[in-house]
DNA sequence: TATGAATGAGTCTTCATTCAT
DNA sequence: CATGAATGAAGACTCATTCAT
């Protein structure tokens, strides 16, 4: 440990490097199609054309690699979802905020190809590798604030009290994210062919708003 | 989906061995627990106390493996779900049918500890390796069946007809197997601890019955 | 964790395996030549006419390898040497078994080839990959009661008083295994073709009985 | 070994470099801890603050690096020893030369912390990297005199003549140099922690005086 | 029926080295 | 003067698979 000012020398800064980001933008669509675990550097190089060697040059080991994508492109496509509620949660009631959220959720996430699978996959599933990434910040925070505007939504009389505030954000997850990630399957059967991220976010917003009563019994 | 009775000499037949139930068991455990990419043979043999070779010398390949693991473990958990519109289908209104089909769905699901995880990594995974084999058959099925009733019970405004029926299966399916799946993460959030699977169908009906719209609003 | 009887499958047991004990022999012999950490696998594999993995099937992994060549191979040849105290200490006198010692030990190491270069690198070195095992167990205690059998001869007026006892060992396995480790440097100098196990012995012995001073000064 | 003194474009002159010798210095202290084999280009690199390419830039390849280090730092060191009996020659009998290269060795060799483990590994072990550069000129030199000298002292009858006179320098480096790089081993043992580098040289100047004989027999 | 032996391909990783700048 | 970029070769290790017994 030299006391010199320059960086250390020796491994690539964030900024440098020409095809550093290439390789990030490669690893991102790899994870996503095959899963962190099932990506072999090998693979994230060939796609690049590019040796494994360099990936270590670059990122040093796998796990780092993970690291810097899960830092330099996956939290900051999460943004407009994880600071969501502290944006827009003084102008709107509770309702209009869950209504909101699952919106917003349905547009970030239809927007970014990548993202419904890797969620599905790194973060749902139980030894995912993004998972404790998730859990560990982001994730509990943007469900406490929700859960307690609901709280307060249901106390005002403005929220339907039989639900379960604390299981809301869940189910908001659940026909969003979900969704979006299974379109694969469901955009494919016969029929569903027109159904886009508007189509879902209106089906979505009008279940959210009366489940499945129709209008006549409300 | 023959039940072979005849010995094929070289090669066990599927009811010899008395420790095949045993290994499609084990497989299983860990196919849920690391993915079926994430187990290796060898983890599978060891976990059984045999060897690596066995597992070939009774199932071939791994992907034979799997197939048993599909047609034998699988698909018969997953019958009571499967066949479920065909049941009760006749004696239901549409919408008594969504709010029991996910009620069914819980109850299945919630009793077997293998299904949510393996749902979400090999079913909703983009290159997951069970995709195939459920959306060629049962899936669209189910789902279709489903989604008519729902369609009848829109024209006779007895269901919301806001709602884009062919999300509907979609949308139970998000907000019982997604929710189960993901039970490990919220259900280890501070205060969540108490929410079982009968508190997660209440609330799932809640929602599926009048959403986030107050009593008193109807 | 099956309560089997039969030992745990897919790893084979100590005695089988027609060319286990070749490879531990073709393994011992590149240690000796090249060092253990500049050994590889491939090295050893390649030796022995067969692939790394077969290593890998009988040995887990270096490390391992290393600690079966070391209970396997090496503790047994170094037996003689280790017993020594124990077996002989009783008749001998201590300035006897001193000399006693010194002639074990060039008997023993210059029968066994691969010894002198072993212990010189893989004990004497810092980062010895045998030290922590030999000084764990084995050295200290020969040392030790060496040591107290000179301390003994000392005081009986028997042994040299101004030797220091705890650094008569040392002295001896360095006129012993250090000489027989530079052999191959001084017995390549002119002239020194030669000087054999038993020259070498008769110089040691008659160095640890008087030093250089001559007959008539005694 | 002239001194360089033009400046051969393109590549560094000796003289030239701020950081050379601290290069020098720091690969010479991970020589001496994970012996030459084991030192990375890297490591050196990283430890001094620089970049690998900054190692090939001054010196080449691994190869010349390590040349260097013996002509520039490790050869000066054991100047001492090198050109000892040149220098002590003269007034001393043969019996008298013995103990005092016995403790020049001591001396020099206590005082360079590198010195014991280096000798070890790139000497002593058959294929250490220092071995031929030590053996084609210095230590046959050195050893060739002192022989010659110990010769004519037991012709003389001042040195005990049943020694062999080619044996006793390798005897007197087991018992110095050997000793030293043992230490590490010997020293931890308990009640050895007092023994420093003045209690060993008179350890070995009376084992080589008189060997174990008492006082009261000669 | 089941296994031990054996392997080729592929995993992550390190290293010495090159070269344009 | 010194580095960042890049690589080929090699290291330890894992895995699915084969095959004789």
């Amino acid at each position: 440990m030299s006391h010199v000012t320059r960086k250390s020398p020796g491994r690539p800064a964030e900024s440098e490097g020409v095809q550093r980001g290439e390789l990030l933008d490669g690893a991102l669509q790899l994870f996503a199609q095959q899963g962190i675990g099932g990506t072999s550097l090998s693979a994230i190089a060939r796609q690049a054309g590019v040796t494994p060697a360099l990936l270590h040059y670059y990122f040093g080991n796998k796990e780092s690699l993970v690291d810097t994508v899960w830092r330099e492109r996956i939290l900051p496509a999460l943004q407009p979802v994880a600071g969501f509620p502290a944006q827009q949660g003084a102008e709107l009631t509770g309702r209009e905020l869950v209504l909101a959220f699952a919106q917003t959720i349905i547009r970030v996430v239809a927007s970014i190809d990548w993202l419904p699978s890797l969620w599905i996959r790194e973060v749902l599933s139980p030894d995912g590798q993004l998972r404790p990434r998730l859990t560990s910040t982001v994730l509990p925070q943007v469900i406490g604030v929700l859960t307690e505007h609901i709280r307060q939504g249901q106390a005002a009389g403005e929220i339907n009290a039989e639900l379960d505030p604390r299981l809301v954000p869940v189910s908001i997850i659940g026909l969003t994210v979900f969704a979006l990630a299974a379109r694969p399957i469901w955009g494919r059967l016969p029929g569903n062919e027109d159904i886009d991220a508007d189509g879902l976010a209106r089906h979505v917003t009008h279940l959210l708003d009366h489940g499945t009563s129709p209008a006549h019994a409300r």
